[in-house]
DNA sequence: ATGGTCCGTCCAGAAAATAAACTTATGGGA
DNA sequence: TCCCATAAGTTTATTTTCTGGACGGACCAT
């Protein structure tokens, strides 16, 4: 398989990696998240050369997860802004903070801590079943092929 | 910033996609969440180049995520099966592959459906508080630097 | 006029990813 | 014994991607 097949595979994963599945998207999401919008900001954090920083902005731009948004006319400027879709991909930079919050300390404490505003407290993202509430883990879960599925298909 | 230096990143998700963000770890993830455990069913499912599927398994491992299993001695012969650390990805693999239902359907629904054990349903994963219990977005959370925050640092 | 900001593009060299063939160790059957 | 098959990689050569730096265009402030 190639990278490009990806996004043709009978599996949710598989299409969504080829959409986000990169070395720097994810970052560039994380600070999408923090309120990061423009090109020069995002070069300036992530440090890394200005030709993937353009070629991920327009992948992103391209598949609906973020929205550029014009800020000013002469000079022509805009921003990058998760849409409706972009902002769904919340849970999956939660989840990946929260591993790493977990398996990566370096004893100092997160990073950064996040506070949910209609409760007031600062929490850990917890993953959880939508018909019974209680939380799920890896095995607690059976898997089995749906109707989309192909043999060589999987997740 | 280069990729090898992500892993010193003060941030969570650079920590976490230091180790599970590259293309195909995330494919192998899935499988392994999906009861695949040998080399050769990594590389005849996922169709990709030994040599990758080689040094993915190898980082996996060193990472601690995945843990090598003698199954035979004559010829030594062993599969990779998930630790606890590596089962603490599955809400990363929920978060996706959830993501990728609702966003990249084809029509015919999800490959994959999933029964929460303990209660008997098909389920989607909801990412909820810690504290109170009630679903998360992006919207509704709050982001500030922690103890080991410093100005590079994010998420 | 000079320098600064912002958002890119272009280029050549360096680094990484990839496919295909090969290696090692063993067991089984003709 | 010889040949084939299985499993888990390694080696080699090619292809692709990434990098750092320079460059460009359209403005603005001094």
């Amino acid at each position: 398989m190639k990278w490009d097949e990806l996004s043709r595979e009978p599996c949710s994963l598989a299409r969504s990696v080829a959409v986000i599945g990169d070395r720097w998207t994810l970052l560039i999401l994380r600070d999408c998240f923090l309120g990061v919008r423009r090109f020069e900001a995002f070069q300036e954090r992530l440090g890394i050369s200005r030709t993937i920083i353009a070629d991920r902005l327009k992948v992103l731009t391209d598949e609906g997860v973020l929205q550029k948004v014009a800020y000013q006319a002469r000079p022509a400027r805009h921003e990058y802004r998760l849409t409706e879709k972009g902002l769904d991909l919340y849970p999956v930079i939660l989840a990946i903070v929260s591993w790493g919050d977990r398996h990566y300390d370096d004893g100092r404490g997160p990073p950064i801590l996040r506070r949910h505003k209609s409760c007031g407290c600062d929490f850990q993202p917890v993953m959880t079943c939508s018909e019974c509430g209680d939380e799920v883990d890896a095995r607690g879960v059976e898997a089995r092929p749906g109707a989309a599925f192909s043999p060589s298909a999987a997740g």
